[in-house]
RNA sequence: UGGCACGUAGCUCAGUGGCAGAGCGCCGCCUUGACACGGCGGAGGUCGGCGGUUCGAAACCGCCCGUGCCAACCA
């Protein structure tokens, strides 16, 4: 070897630890990366440059779990991809603070109740509560400083969720972090609200609505879920009002009985259009009721005819808007029956005083015990509406039915009479299904979802919330002379001004003196659902309103992840708000991972207890090896946590260690890819990249690892590194030329692997990629290196067949059987052997042969053609190996 | 009740019209100089069932069975 020929750059294996120290690695590599600001966004790169992450914000209560883990891996391996083809990578986190589990954490925690009518105290502050506060009484706080402390809760929780994220690997922006209570949040989402209100979008109405009696607030149709039930049909005898006959109705909702405001039948059926027009007389109270006809009611159900009460179901309160009855509402916001006094002008009764001995067993009863109270009070003949006896009939029959809840709830909805503010959405149906089209769904079919939802959207978004921690409708009322509230005109907080807590802040044009006094205003108490935030997650990023250039920068999102059962709730409404706003779609695609199940195929969920926490996992696996497992999974696909998968992933990086230390430890003079073999593979490996690129800009990232990975392990370690290794390692001045194309062949397949699996193993390809590439190619993180294409290939010749490849390791392989079947191990030196094979494989195989006899270790051979056997198949025939060494000389 | 998805080797899953695949597990062998956290070789499948389209179906169509999810079913 001449003295003036440039060495390549290598390694010294003997300086690397035997094994990958995974741990140790992966906190390095964080502390750099972070110090490096490799992930970093950069505003001043144009927008063709930029790629844009809407990124769902955990809820910061609880703690995360590896579902997680397992959608934010999907995200991060589309992020790194898009960031190595040259992107300028917009991708924050964000915590979601907002909602009920952490209002009920900080209740605890600190011993406190929110009142907003309090005032705010400054520098306000409180220890955890010992048990000796918690004998007391809840202190009661204002929501600005309730709020105060469950940021104080929340930032606890932020911090060790950013841990988690940190060893998962993700390549987060952190400077660019948000949370949802935040200053910020507050003002985007109570811009939104006022840009709503501009437009029309939104108001408010004092209506029967969803209500839960133990959270006590009003609910919109995404929050509330079906539940198979165990009820009862109680078959009740009604009377006619002035005449001396009767007829049953069938109900499952008898302690309703005392709210009836109505009795109705199908306009058809011959056993009820007679009472049409008259009066219905209800068993007990005896109050008169119309009896009307309505195609809605069911001739097969029950008894045919139903009574209609204040409210059963929204079928009642459809019935009391069309046919204008009365207004019975016994159910108080607590779910408890209140206090009514029959013979009133509201509650007419033909035995008022009975009336009111048997209502007063209800008041202040719950829905149950009052539904235990009537069942006994039917089977009293005083109470019946005809005197023919009790006015149950028969016993009540069990029926399986379908009652809504609350998903976080415990208790039957209620529809409960209250002032709520709604986003009018129901006309809107045709726009949002337009806008949900313009998408790209991945997997395509999750926009079914979308669509049906959509479609069969009943109710406008209702958006108040009778809760706390949350963000405040920035809304007051200004009071006439008597005091009441004028909610037809009400004032919404200047654009400047917020975010505001009407609560404690003033509008303008008002002194705070005139709080809640006649003349003056009233602030509005309750606060937003908590999707009315969330909803803008893309233009929390982007500033929508309050920095057009950063706006336009980035929004829409190219990108929005997330699970599927919030397309309902989190994809819906961002769709709808975005529609709104600007008449825009928020994000080009949406990305929608599959669930994490666990080994028994179940969901995994804390409410069924079965979840696993990510750390214990990345320590005993490493964060690449559980990253592998998340990697391996198609979107949409629900996918089991299976730690023979998590395994596999470390085995895998194991070996992406032990072949860069083979590789990189390999000295050649620097020298073009000249042999066929190298070639051959080097085609190979073309071709790989084309595939992954495509399967990464269609988001089949599960495909391309799969593609990487048995490239890797099939045409690379188990193949071409045996063929080449020889030759790589031969001595001698003859050998320069075939030992450089070997060893640049080598190292160009390691580093364009090691780029492929970069955005799903980022520590063990960082790792490797230091040992020489960085330096060499002057990009000191492979995570910024470019993602591999044809000027890696540039210069490089294709190989004289296409088929030298195939043919070398065909071959390779026949003589690994011979040696299987003389049970002799492959390094074992073969002193002669006979290839047979048809003439025209032992034409391609001419060019390789002299890799392949080496990789055998074959000192003598002879070819022998054989025109029957098929082309690419080998055979060896008289081989002998030598005899077992006593001891390697080594 | 409707919609969507899924059903392929013991297990987990790829495979969108052309000879049924991978990993794990299993059996046998091999300690070779990157790697025993390894390698080589092998066994193992009527592709849920029935029918249809096609020269040809695991794949396309229809029906059925099973599993999961979503939505409905509220008198």
């Amino acid at each position: 070897m001449s003295s003036d020929n440039q060495r390549v750059r290598s390694i010294d294996p003997e300086t690397l630890p035997k094994h990958f120290a995974a741990i140790e690695a992966e906190k390095r590599w964080d502390d750099r990366w972070e110090a490096w600001g490799t992930y970093r966004y950069d505003p001043t790169r144009p927008r063709d440059e930029t790629f844009v992450v809407d990124t769902p914000p955990p809820t910061v209560s609880g703690s995360l779990h590896i579902g997680h883990l397992f959608s934010y891996s999907h995200t991060d391996t589309v992020v790194r991809f898009q960031r190595m083809r040259g992107r300028n990578i917009f991708y924050p986190m964000g915590w979601d603070d907002n909602g009920v589990p952490t209002e009920r954490r900080v209740q605890n925690y600190f011993h406190v109740r929110c009142d907003p009518r309090i005032a705010y105290e400054p520098n306000f502050a409180l220890e955890p509560a010992t048990a000796k506060i918690r004998k007391q009484r809840p202190r009661e706080i204002s929501r600005q400083n309730f709020i105060e402390l469950c940021h104080g809760v929340t930032e606890e929780d932020e911090q060790a969720f950013m841990e988690v994220w940190r060893r998962t690997g993700l390549s987060v922006d952190w400077t660019q972090t948000y949370a949802t209570i935040d200053d910020h949040c507050r003002r985007l989402a109570q811009l939104s609200f006022r840009d709503l209100f501009e437009k029309g979008h939104v108001y408010n109405v004092d209506a029967p609505f969803m209500w839960d009696v133990d959270f006590q607030m009003a609910l919109s149709q995404a929050d509330v879920e079906d539940r198979l039930q165990t009820g009862a049909f109680y078959d009740i005898e009604f009377g006619v009002d002035g005449q001396d006959r009767g007829f049953a109705i069938s109900t499952t909702r008898p302690e309703l009985l005392p709210a009836c405001v109505g009795v109705t039948a199908h306009p058809d059926d011959d056993r009820y259009k007679n009472l049409f027009g008259k009066h219905a007389l209800t068993p007990l109270f005896r109050v008169p009721v119309p009896i009307f006809p309505s195609e809605v009611a069911d001739p097969e159900k029950g008894t045919g005819i139903l009574m209609v009460c204040t409210f059963g179901d929204s079928t009642d309160v459809d019935w009391w808007r069309q046919e204008g009855l009365a207004l019975r509402q016994l159910i108080g916001h607590d779910g408890r029956l209140v206090s009514v006094e029959f013979g009133s002008e509201n509650f007419p009764s033909r035995a008022a005083e009975s009336a009111n001995r048997y209502y007063s067993e209800f008041v202040g009863k719950n829905v149950a015990q009052a539904r235990k109270v009537i069942a006994e009070l039917l089977r009293d003949p005083a109470g019946s509406a005809t005197g023919k006896g009790a006015p149950l009939l028969g016993e009540p029959r069990p029926v399986e039915h379908a009652v809504k809840f609350y998903e976080k709830g415990d208790r039957p909805l209620e529809f409960v009479q209250t002032r709520q503010w709604f986003v009018r959405l129901l006309d809107k149906k045709q726009a949002l299904l337009e806008k949900g089209e313009q998408i790209r769904w991945h997997p395509d079919f999750m926009k079914v979802r979308y669509r049906d939802w959509t479609e069969g959207l009943k109710l406008d978004w209702c958006i108040s919330r009778q809760r706390y921690f949350g963000v405040p409708i920035p809304v007051w009322y200004p009071l006439d002379d008597d005091g009441n509230p004028d909610y037809a005109n009400p004032i919404v907080g200047e654009r400047e001004q917020l975010p505001v807590d009407p609560m404690s802040d003033v509008p303008h044009g008002y002194t705070a003196e005139r709080r809640d006094q006649p003349g003056g205003f009233s602030g509005e108490p309750d606060i937003f659902d908590t999707w009315f935030t969330s909803s803008l997650t893309p233009q929390i990023g982007s500033h929508w309103e309050i920095d057009d250039a950063r706006h336009a920068q980035l929004f829409p999102a190219d990108i929005r992840p997330q699970s599927h059962e919030i397309i309902r709730t989190w994809a819906f409404y961002t769709i709808a708000k975005a529609l709104l706003h600007e008449d825009q779609i928020p994000w080009k695609n949406v990305l929608i991972s599959g669930w994490v199940l666990d080994p028994d195929r179940k969901k995994m969920s804390k409410s069924a207890g079965n979840v696993q926490t990510p750390l214990p996992l990345i320590d005993q696996f490493t964060a690449d090896a559980v990253r592998y497992w998340a990697s391996s999974a198609r979107l949409g696909t629900d996918t089991a946590a299976d730690p023979k998968i998590f395994k596999i992933g470390k085995r895998l990086s194991t070996k992406l260690f032990n072949a860069g230390k083979f590789v990189l430890s390999q000295t050649a003079d620097v020298h073009p890819i000249v042999n066929e073999l190298d070639r051959s593979f080097i085609a190979r490996l073309r071709d790989l990249v084309e595939r992954n690129t495509r399967c990464f800009e269609d988001f089949q990232h599960a495909v391309a690892l799969q593609e990487t990975e048995s490239f890797f392990w099939t045409h690379f370690t188990d193949t071409y590194l045996e063929l080449v290794k020889h030759r790589a390692r031969a001595e001698g001045a003859g050998n320069a030329s075939s030992r450089g194309s070997a060893v640049a062949a080598l190292r160009l397949g390691l580093d364009v692997l090691l780029r492929q699996f970069a955005p799903f193993l980022p520590y063990i390809s960082e790792e490797v990629w230091s040992w020489v590439y960085a330096e060499e190619r002057g990009e000191r993180s492979i995570h910024r290196a470019p993602w591999p294409g044809s000027e890696d290939f540039r210069g490089i010749e294709p190989p004289s067949s296409d088929a030298s490849f195939d043919v070398a390791v065909a071959c390779w392989a026949a003589i690994n059987k011979s040696k299987a079947d003389a049970e002799v191990s492959m390094g074992r030196e073969t002193l002669r052997l006979t290839i047979a094979a048809s003439p025209k494989s032992l034409a391609l195989l001419e060019p390789v042969l002299s890799d392949v006899l080496a990789a055998a270790r074959c000192e003598n051979h002879a070819l022998a053609g054989r025109p029957e056997l098929e082309e690419g198949v080998f055979e060896i025939l008289d081989a002998e190996f030598a005899p077992k060494a006593e001891k390697a000389p080594r």
